[in-house]
DNA sequence: TATGAATGAGCCTTCATTCAT
DNA sequence: TATGAATGAAGGCTCATTCAT
């Protein structure tokens, strides 16, 4: 029983950047049978068809995101630290943390009109970013790090906005430049904010 | 010769918000027949392959975004009223300007990794809208309108990501909640620059 | 009326090669709308259908080859001299004398199955070769230069197979090596039959 | 695994014939589903296009050819009787050895400009054609069944040709006069180099 | 006579999926 | 559990041909 379930979960790390990266509607089942080598009625015994295993690679490529930003804000204590360096994890997309580029920007839109459980995943990995910014800055004006008349849900918002954006920005340009300029916006408004 | 170009550019309308809505990839030639009512044979008369159709069609798409877009600005005179407008335009991602919502968002993230062609229409689309935007601005500076050391750039980058970003976020949630935070934003730092 | 029937032969001086070359049915009635520079509409004014333009094709080819091959028989007066001329006008199918290589062959080889009415045509331009060959042969007994009791028929035979079998093996290996030992050993022949 | 190799076999010994008698142009993938029944995606499972599909029907023709020519000889001992019965094996294009005639005259003159794998797989048949009558005519000198100074590579050229010439006036007219002359003069002259 | 837009059948190929082993 | 042969629908595209202009 260990043997399927790991299997299952070697699919899914083969397959979670190719769907990130070419899209599901471009990513054929032989595309994922090349990157496993695995055999293509394999695929079928642990995935029940293509749907099933795209949305467990969107689900992949989204908790990989999450675990590496946890891991990165688990190393800083201040909510300010911590709100700096969720903006730094984000600034530079030809870098992405996830081959590929934003899951939440790529499968969102692609899913938009078409893939109605993609996007509702989409959608709650979006609500749980903004609690996860809106805690970290409601902690903060708990501490007095932050101004205690701070809107924390609406700067989530717009932090979370901006760094999509750019993200879409700099990938299309191929450099930084705009990204930049966004996350140094960002950074001076949350200084702003700052006690 | 005019009959030809005629046809042409139906079919491109018609494939448009096809395309805009369900990718590029997951939008088959049979699909444009379909919605043309004309032979498939037809649409290779016009069009020498399915790319060549796509990529009219992405830039009839941002066509007709900036023409729209161009058309509700033109009714605003004060740069301040057009940075509203502009603002306002894309302020409602679930009913938005064109059919599927924001070409560039959407054709960007698709071609990002796999069509170089699209991915760099959609990047100078994203510079014109930059110029637009900068231009209004230092136009509005030079007016006396907006505080003379605003930066008009960096303004402009920011407008843009805060609109794409709620884009994404309004239309993964169906509601309009976030985009308004993000406008409202916008329109208070528009006013904070305002003289 | 002269104009269409130059048109016609216009085209069929353009797809004769290409026909040739190609083959019948790997031939599209584009590729010679290409090569002639005309509409597609101009073809079928001038040709029912693919069929009549490939069956005047093969004819063109035909008569090209057996145009050239008299007028290099007319430049010699003694029989010998002309057979000589002869199996020197086919010894080199690596440059042969109409595009392509020899139309009998090509032709008849695909057409022996599946098409009867070009095959009835390289049937009766064989016949005529035949002829040409046999008549040649028998001026010259009647002037005593073959010996009397040298077979025309059956040389004429013996030569044609010998030339179409060679030009097949020339043109597979791509040098005339085995070509030179079939022109020498007809011309022995011949000698052996001279008085 | 016995069964894919068995399924291959299976759709080559099928589509042999249908290649060499439409040739390689003008058979299409459907005729091969047609012949063997199976599905057009299966046809893809054993050949990753018709190209490769072709060139293994091409093989399958030769092959044929060669073993059933082999077996005919094997059955003769002395180099003179082998060299008739050779003769004899080409000797009735109407009804040859392969259905659709020879494979080395069909793919061949078909290949020629369009298919240089195919073109050389027949170049190579060629030649081994050769190496297997000088070997039986080498064989016959030293057994002093043949003159000592005839050439054998020279009359394996003689021979090749007159019988692949041979084939295509048969095939042509539909009868077997011309062939007959041809047979009797090539027996005739490996009568005149027998000892 | 000439054009080129329009057609739909048919081409080769890939797809997601099933199933016997 | 794993394989890979088998399927048939659908993909993009080309074909020969027709027809209004």
């Amino acid at each position: 029983m260990a043997k399927g379930e790991e299997t299952r979960k070697f699919i899914i790390e083969k397959a979670a950047p190719i769907f990130n990266t070419k899209g599901i509607a471009a990513t054929s089942m032989s595309d994922i049978m090349e990157a496993t080598k695995l055999s293509k009625g394999s695929m079928y015994v642990h995935f029940e068809n293509k749907e099933v295993l795209a949305c467990a690679a969107v689900e992949h490529n989204m908790n990989m995101l999450a675990e590496r930003l946890q891991k990165t804000l688990s190393r800083y204590k201040t909510s300010k630290e911590q709100l700096f360096a969720y903006t730094d994890f984000f600034s530079d997309p030809n870098h992405p943390p996830v081959v590929g580029g934003c899951p939440l920007l790529n499968f969102g839109t692609e899913a938009d009109d078409t893939n109605p459980v993609v996007k509702e995943k989409v959608n709650r990995a979006i609500q749980q970013s903004q609690k996860l910014l809106s805690g970290i800055i409601e902690k903060g004006i708990s501490n007095k790090e932050f101004k205690a008349d701070w809107n924390a849900a609406d700067f989530a918002t717009v932090l979370f906005a901006m760094l999509e954006g750019g993200h879409l920005m700099a990938r299309m340009s191929g450099d930084n430049d705009r990204m930049e300029v966004i996350v140094s916006n960002l950074k001076k408004m949350i200084e702003e904010n700052s006690v």
